[in-house]
DNA sequence: TTCTGCTATGACAACGTTGTCAGTGGGGCT
DNA sequence: AGCCCCACTGACAACGTTGTCATAGCAGAA
């Protein structure tokens, strides 16, 4: 492999000139400059960066470590939103999946400090509280979509409550005024935000969610939960005062809930209006009619966490409290006013 | 940053014998070993890789580029098998996604070799033939999910055609004779080879597959792609000879045809039978009833890649043929015999 | 003329690690 | 006793790069 002693031997010049050289430093002659370029491509020479990171004591490289990141499809837009601010700041991008186990991940915290990553991200697969044990590694850490207790690191959350609220406010507008809810998972920590927000949208339409519409969409501890969307629409769709809308924890339950209202002989958007929630474009878009829904911002929380972690490279401060990533509203076709009775 | 000579000075020792600690060298006396440990794990000593690897000359370090990893959600998958088999061999990746765009990836293949990794995998969301102009990267590459005309890189596919047969027997075998085919864009390779696979189950029931009944389910070039799924559904259903089951090209089609099913007052699996590809859990499980489909293999892909790719960086030999991985039958509730009528 | 200041370049060391080779001391053999 | 062998340890250099400092050459000012 070509090194700096190559070109400056074949240019007849010092190393330290080539460095300048590919460095950008003005300090350099314009004809020795034009003629160094020309053999550092003519012999395709890349600078080493093992060898630059050890002059240099800093790395361009940044670590990445996940919890189970297969479980939701669309998390991958974290990694997508994150590479495009490291590509901006020409970092790239060590990459980790603890599958959840803690001895995998103190393997991988061990192993972004063995690399010397100038700082590195950690994102779960659920908005959660989590306890960090990065006691390997010594950089800055931003988490995505999980905090920690104690405040000890900078973090970026989706916002839960106000995306609940958005989801009830939208069949609210449209003059539904006996909703249903179908809720994600309760041990998760967005059930109990978003249930807030659908309140608050309740409460300013002067309206109270009734809790015999109220069920949740999928239980079990993480790792082993079960979908029960479907029985629960049943449920709901079966009773005497049924709902005209349900708001759901997230697109596959929405999926669920149509393919109960389909087995009912209901029809969607007429009869029943539903919204989902995370936005999964392989749900939302293939069902007919298409699925409106509340986003959830994975790209948009991995470009505001990467940011986030640049200036705390750089040594800036961040703010103590999470970044509150906003869920936007994306209309289609399954929510519509209620029929007249 | 604690380094060798830290510890050694506190150890009393010279640096090399602690290297030999670190290193495993069997050549140090247990109680200098023990000693040597403790302090390491007292000083939290952790080896710099970036000396390492300038020293010995080799990175443990691999390059997984992608095109467009957020399209097909479940690719990720691809990603999990690859850190599997890249752990076991004490490696690290470095990720990069180029978007499609080539200036991205040549980007990338240059920061591949900056950074001297052993080999690189280049993944691609759609199984295809792509043109690699890995010019400035030099190590092994190992081709996903895709390859090369020439056959200058090894390479790991899933077998489409044995899906097609595998999606076509299964229904055959229940005895449907009347099946139709709302395919995946013709203008991807799976699909000619799937047809293929479906024709010679066909061939071998002493059937043919009736053209009329056979429809792509989405259409327009990569990128701008469209779901036409639906509407094809409803033509094939409508029809006077009806058919008794549909093949679909993937979940997201199968999707669409439930949903046209439903429309039309058709019962799954009762009238119709529905079988996917790809098994994306978060459609194929979710649905009611749950679909029957034929699983994309994308972490034994990842997997069967990353072995491949040790072997080269060992210096053995790879057969230069794409190596075929299995899709198999997942069966649920959407498929069964067809009622005698 | 001599001095000053500036541009352009190079020599050298150091980053942290490990391969090479040399050295030391103790045990077992003749 | 004298010898050899072996287990263990250390000194040193080198990997490729860049920060520091020195120096050469030249233009302009005094």
């Amino acid at each position: 492999m070509t090194t700096l002693k190559d070109v400056a031997k074949r240019g007849g010049v010092s190393a330290k000139t080539v460095s300048r050289v590919v460095n950008r430093d003005p300090m350099v002659s314009d004809e020795t400059r034009a003629a160094i370029l020309r053999l550092v491509d003519e012999l395709g020479y890349i600078p080493n960066d093992a060898a630059r990171q050890m002059r240099t004591q800093n790395s361009r490289t940044v670590g990445f470590l996940t919890d189970v990141i297969a479980t939701t499809p669309y998390s991958v837009d974290i990694v997508r939103g994150v590479q495009e601010e490291l590509r901006a700041e020409g970092r790239t991008m060590l990459i980790a999946n603890s599958g959840g186990m803690d001895e995998h991940e103190a393997e991988y915290w061990r192993m972004f400090r063995a690399q010397r990553a100038a700082g590195a991200l950690y994102a779960t697969m659920y908005h959660r509280a989590v306890e960090i044990n990065a006691v390997e590694f010594t950089g800055p850490v931003v988490l995505v979509n999980c905090f920690d207790r104690r405040h000890r690191f900078a973090a970026v959350l989706p916002d839960d409550f106000t995306g609940g609220y958005t989801q009830a406010k939208h069949l609210l507008d449209m003059g539904h005024r006996r909703i249903g809810l179908i809720s994600v998972n309760p041990i998760l920590r967005a059930e109990g935000l978003r249930r807030k927000g659908i309140d608050k949208a309740h409460g300013e339409a002067r309206l109270v969610l009734d809790d015999k519409l109220v069920r949740p969409g999928m239980v079990g501890n993480i790792g082993a939960e079960r979908l029960v969307a479907y029985e629960a629409a049943l449920e709901l769709l079966k009773g005497k005062k049924r709902p005209t809308a349900i708001i759901c924890g997230h697109d596959q339950i929405a999926l669920q809930v149509m393919s109960a209202a389909a087995e009912l002989g209901l029809r969607v958007p007429d009869d029943l209006s539903i919204i989902g929630y995370d936005d999964q474009h392989s749900i939302t878009e293939a069902l007919r009619p298409a699925l409106t829904t509340v986003a959830l911002p994975y790209y948009e929380m991995g470009r505001t966490a990467t940011l986030l972690l640049n200036d705390l490279i750089a040594g800036k401060e961040v703010p103590p409290q999470p970044v509150l990533v906003a869920c936007p509203l994306v209309i289609r076709q399954s929510c519509r006013p209620p029929k007249p009775h």
